[in-house]
DNA sequence: AGTCATACATGACCCTGGTCATATTTAAAG
DNA sequence: CTTTAAATATGACCAGGGTCATGTATGACT
């Protein structure tokens, strides 16, 4: 690793552990890229040759978190119990890794939708893939299991779960604490275990 | 009414229709509040008289639309089919009133979401809280005819149906067409109704 | 009709995200 | 060791959203 190498990923780290600990003083749109340049200990211009917008910062960051994350959860979902339980468990744990950085986390959800809706880019949305994909595969265990019905499209009833989950999600994030997310969020995955047709 | 309130009224829809045609054209950040103002025959900051942000303009869209809409929509779901029926064409019909400004309706949706997060109120949220009220009613009516089971709460249920809803929606703006609304959410709706566990 | 208060219009200015020509540092080649 | 190339750093500058001191128009009151 060459000196240049070395630096380079010091100096991204830099921006990045300043403008976390910025981001949760004084909020995101209340910091600038200039003081976060200025705490970085380097010129403005620089900080674009590390993150090409200030929003990108947010997106990294969901990224580091992700990877810690999805392997954690990822360990989880191999214990024995019965696909429902698995998932809503899963779903309660993604979400109780945002307590700690909840203002962040409101930036992340809120941002990001932002920036990709801004961006005109086709999202690769590789976040919410992930996601689809870990409850894909314990639904089609929970068919071997006779958990889950056999002749349902794992697919789309993983899709409905996300949705329940980032919509659950956003609302108690906003909510600062005011309903019990775990509770709530069991209600629904019941829901839809169940059925409500009659 | 005065000539002022003529006048402001008048100003404001200018406004309002230039900057609508203007991010039909050339979408909404490559419109410069400049040009709207220089358009409408006003001065730059007049503008911000009648619209505190540029964003606002989104938001404004999307109110006005809504009107337009919800009054339709309520007197649709006074027919007599299924409960089920009667959900998946209202959200159907609500999503394909967005087929005409595809790109606006991307950004609105970002946009309402950014301004959630952000505006620190206990969201009043009339927007969603609307859409989970007549789903709400849509399934207690249901649960007369049984059509719904009495047990559940009619409220979480419609908040998973926006969930899907909106979920939905988000994928199918940025698929530009790929697949089908309709479809796709009726199978959702069917998930939900059946129930996946077995 | 004249005066005063209020509402609205204006455009110069400010701030911040981002750009880019220029300078400096590091690494590779001979 | 010297030269060249590539990578990175810098800060002056630009563009656009937004602000606000000043000017103008309208309405209410006498």
């Amino acid at each position: 690793m060459s000196l240049r190498e070395k630096k380079k990923i010091e100096t991204k780290n830099r921006i990045f552990e300043v403008s976390g600990r910025l981001f949760k003083e004084k909020g995101f749109e209340n910091t600038t890229v200039d003081e976060i340049a200025k705490e970085a200990g380097i010129a403005k211009g620089t900080f674009f040759n590390y993150f090409p917008t200030k929003e990108a910062l947010l997106l990294y960051f969901g990224e580091q978190r992700d990877e810690l994350i999805y392997n954690l959860i990822e360990n989880e979902t191999k214990r024995s119990i019965p696909a429902k339980e698995k998932i809503t468990n899963l779903l309660v744990r993604l979400a109780e890794s945002y307590e700690k950085d909840r203002e962040l986390t409101k930036l992340l959800i809120f941002e990001y939708r932002r920036y990709i809706g801004y961006s005109g880019l086709r999202p690769d949305n590789s976040r919410s893939r992930r996601i689809i994909k870990i409850l894909q595969d314990l639904l089609e265990e929970g068919m071997k299991n006779s958990e889950v019905k056999s002749h349902i499209e794992a697919k789309k009833a993983a899709e409905v779960l996300t949705a329940i989950y980032v919509h659950s999600l956003m609302m108690w994030v906003n909510a600062d604490g005011d309903f019990s997310f775990s509770s709530d969020i069991s209600g629904k995955i019941d829901l839809l275990f169940e059925g409500i047709g009659d």
